[in-house]
DNA sequence: TAAAGTAGGAACCTCAAAGTAACTAGTAGT
DNA sequence: ACTACTAGTTACTTTGAGGTTCCTACTTTA
């Protein structure tokens, strides 16, 4: 049984809460709302930590389920760039909301990503997430 | 790093995120919430598949956490009853969004993690999760 | 007399998820 | 010539979360 615990074969909340739980899920959509469309190299480096695999695996369910939207330009160096689709704003806003009350529990003390205000790509702030 | 990547030390959404991931606790909430205040071996039988360790375990951290409230009557065979907390009115309400957003995306298959016919307590076998 | 229910605690075990490292092709820079 | 960057893929290794099993002490039921 193990993490399968919440399958396909279950229900629709299961399926999203299970798709959102993963390490590193939610952060790469809270940076890619946050930060705007990314290329996979400056991903990695917001998400600091993130293995490759990892990235590559997770971008690649969550563009499965309709959340991110993958550019490949096929450029010599190949070019591929990450967005957000317009399910995902749905969800965001959701999140906007879960974050909230987070925010009234657990005090307002690291702004996890800053909805706004973001100084773009760059930034070493350490109170990520 | 494992699945300690968003811990204690990062924002509150983490936190809370955290806290609904893992397997078995959404259901709990969301069985607590539908079939209102249960004891353990009630609660044991509703999430069916569930191991005494796991339920004790989710159910003492959300008690920790001010989700759930743990009513101890020291009668001979113990009673414990376990019931949400007003926290918890604030979480279910932002879960249903999400509930209802998951059903638009994959759908209404209806009752989630009802699969046989149940037999316990009280609980009309509605759309529950 | 034996089994079952009550609410867990403690010890041991397993396997899948996550991490690590090496590798790809083609180009640009030093 | 030798790096490094691009966006990954593949294979190997590990570890810890969750499962399993046994235990409690007392009562009620068959």
């Amino acid at each position: 049984m193990a993490r399968l615990t919440n399958d396909r074969n279950s229900c629709p909340v299961s399926i999203l809460m299970n798709l959102l739980s993963g390490p590193w899920t939610m952060y790469i959509i809270w940076k890619l709302s946050t930060s705007g469309p990314m290329r996979f190299g400056a991903l990695r480096r917001q998400v600091e930590g993130i293995s490759t695999k990892m990235l590559t695996e997770r971008l690649r369910m969550l563009e499965q389920e309709g959340i991110v939207h993958r550019h490949y330009e096929p450029t010599v160096p190949p070019q591929v760039t990450y967005s957000l689709t317009e399910r995902a704003g749905e969800l965001v806003a959701i999140l906007d909301q879960l974050n909230g009350l987070a925010q009234r529990w657990y005090g307002d003390l690291p702004d996890c990503g800053a909805p706004q205000a973001q100084t773009e790509a760059l930034e070493e702030t350490t109170v990520l997430f």
